[in-house]
DNA sequence: CGCTTTTTTCTCGACAGTCGAGAAAATAGA
DNA sequence: TCTATTTTCTCGACTGTCGAGAAAAAAGCG
């Protein structure tokens, strides 16, 4: 169904471009506003006059100046507008960063997760984010935006998290579990999720038509994020829970209960159990040290058949689950991260033999492979910026009714 | 990355909101369509004028009244402001449909396909092409598009076939295969694609919130469509490969080529195979006359053994599919249509078993299945629906700069 | 038949937004 | 101090939506 449109919501759908743009590039004079939107300077200096009114951005001292001719002015976002804080939730231990609405990094340190019980967990976020705001000295009402992350299953539009490795099908609302206090400003994506965006933000700014991509995070389980760049709209990002879907029926115990999940054949505690040779039906531990995962590694450098074996069929499981991937959705190119990537070389063959077969490989050829690192920096990233881009269009909308009465 | 609006996009925004609610709702008055699109009077008149200006819409004769008070004008398009041509095409035929502008059925007729090379096939329905429009006795210019459906798989973007059940990878590229006469009006979706759009109109005009959904159309090929409903926007309609996704690595050989795909468990001529214990290696035949599959059907029933395997696995092929589909996109509905559904009853439980033991039916529950049986009935209601949102704004997008000049 | 009531359509002025052109501002260099 | 240059700001024209009320057209009533 389509929406009727409105002068007004022009204005605000220019006024988020406005500002998307000023977070992409940093601090820009009217006239380079004006390029990077195609809106006419009028327009810009009617749009920038509203935000500076309502102290959404600010004028900033003038640079060395870069030329003959009047000086530019530059504008920036006011980063005493409001703060964001990112928390990143593992198995072990939770995140916190605070970041200031210009973006940048204030303060971050990092708290052991405790084990046990869901109550405790949500409590430790609770004291958390209190903690946050009073190392800065801030008020909590200065807090614009809490982007949670884990890895799991998340639902789409809820922040909730629906399955995790850690609590199961045990699921989590956090806008129920934090209450008053940071209930209602409270968002919750995949890790993996917030790779893809990143990955996207990335291209884009790379100024490439940017095609479609998925990032897949190897670990103790198997993490999947989507993002697909549809023409003339923004990009979908989506976490599918890929980890657990179908690879061989009635195959492997899986810890999530099921049997046959990718996961019970390329996660580390799979790895571990075809390693060693125990029944593919034995339950899995939580967690397996990697020093373990380390070993067996080695072992398969060495040719150590059933370590070069175990990694294989974790590459074969992955492979098919590619495959199935590009299958229902359109071709993409694939970046790898996550501690897994280290046995790489073990997986590779397997991964491109578990592709190779299949009709949609065939079809259109292997899919564009990329390993990528530094999957800590991806994530932080992906926050920043999926949480500005909803503070941004926030702000706007909410900015109109305020302001018109104080004017 | 966002995109600029200005006032001129607002209207075309709301005429082609008008234009949709005229071609849902069917002829409507000046206060009914205001109502329905939440736009003001004095607005709605503003784009009745511009509309009928251009020859888009007209004032119907007016009806019986319906009491006292002025009597309604109507509005309803213009039934000679264009013309749309569907062309369904199946294994064996090719069906040609000439619609109106105010959406009616105003000729039909059905041609044989011709046998072996792409040459013929594309001369075929350039010839089908011209005898439509003389029959008719209408100009080729008067068509505004021309609507293809096929099984395969289609690219999203172009009307590219990529690959089809008949000509395998041998790939059509309608737009330079119909030339100049028709290359530049040209859309080609997948037929099960236009089923999924179907239902999910259906569904929308039931004024439920309307969740996503899936349609599989069971045959000589398995074809499945997704229509995807988004907060906020239109829904997002897509044909992935799914016939062709990999069910068992190394598995049964497929007509495609590949191994392991559903189509080769789950396809007539893969029951057959089974049924029949042949070699699950065997080059199958293209196409197996539903007589032959009927007599399979009959001895299942009976409670042959082989005859009732042979659709079980059918069923867990797609059951597993299916599951791998929830995996990957949120949870939805799944419609069942195509020839397929007269062994409904015979595949049933292997489909249900084919999805019980994963994760994500765990997780969320047995999706919705249902069986939905006049699939021609929703192609074609697919191929106008989607055809004339195309149409309709292609006509508001080039009215503007022509009409503009004529006043 | 003329007047009133009722319903719908049409019109007018107010308001919001974008744009192009040109005025105004501010600096570097001659 | 003056001029060239660059950037920002302002003004009027244009397009669009909206609310209110006028105008139109039919039914009911005395």
């Amino acid at each position: 169904m389509l929406a009727k449109s409105s002068t007004e919501l022009v204005r605000q759908q220019n006024s988020a471009l406005v500002l998307s743009v000023l977070r992409r590039e940093g601090r820009l004079s009217h006239t380079q506003i004006s390029e990077a939107t195609g809106l006419s300077s009028a327009t810009i200096s009617a749009i920038t006059a509203d935000l500076e009114r309502s102290a959404i951005i600010e004028k900033s001292e003038q640079q060395a100046p870069t030329g003959r001719g009047r000086p530019r002015v530059l504008f920036s976002q006011r980063r005493d507008c409001g703060y964001l804080i990112t928390v990143i939730i593992s198995s072990d231990s939770i995140q916190y960063s605070l970041v200031d609405y210009a973006g940048t990094l204030l303060d971050r340190f990092t708290e052991t997760r405790p084990e046990g019980s869901r109550e405790a967990f949500v409590a430790a976020i609770s004291a958390g984010l209190d903690r946050t705001v009073q190392r800065a000295d801030i008020g909590r009402n200065q807090v614009l935006l809490v982007s949670l992350s884990s890895k799991g299953l998340v639902s789409p539009s809820e922040p909730v998290l629906v399955w995790s490795p850690m609590l199961g099908s045990e699921a989590v609302d956090f806008r129920v579990a934090l209450g008053e206090n940071w209930g209602d400003k409270v968002v919750l994506n995949n890790e993996t999720l917030l790779v893809a965006k990143a990955l996207q933000q990335r291209q884009a700014r790379g100024a490439q038509p940017g095609a479609s991509l998925a990032a897949i995070s190897l670990g103790h389980s198997i993490g999947l994020g989507i993002a697909r760049t549809l023409p003339e709209k923004d990009a979908e990002i989506s976490a599918p829970n890929f980890g657990h879907m179908l690879h061989i029926p009635g195959g492997a115990l899986c810890r999530c209960g099921a049997r046959g999940c990718i996961e019970a054949y390329a996660g580390f505690y799979a790895v571990l159990r075809s390693a060693f040779e125990v029944r593919a039906d034995t339950v899995p531990a939580k967690i397996v040290p990697l020093a373990e995962v380390d070993k067996i590694a080695a072992l398969a450098r060495q040719g150590q058949r059933m370590a070069v074996l175990a990694f294989r069929q974790a590459g074969v499981a992955l492979g098919n689950g590619i495959s199935r991937l590009l299958s229902l959705y359109d071709h993409m190119s694939i970046f790898i991260t996550g501690p897994g990537i280290r046995y790489y070389d073990l997986l590779q063959a397997g991964v491109e033999e578990g592709l190779a077969q299949t009709h949609v490989v065939r079809l259109s050829g292997m899919p564009r492979l990329e390993v990528v690192v530094d999957e800590a920096a991806l994530v932080f990233e992906g926050h920043v910026g999926l949480a500005f881009s909803l503070i941004d269009r926030d702000i706007i909308a909410l900015r109109t009714p305020l302001q018109a009465a104080g004017e």
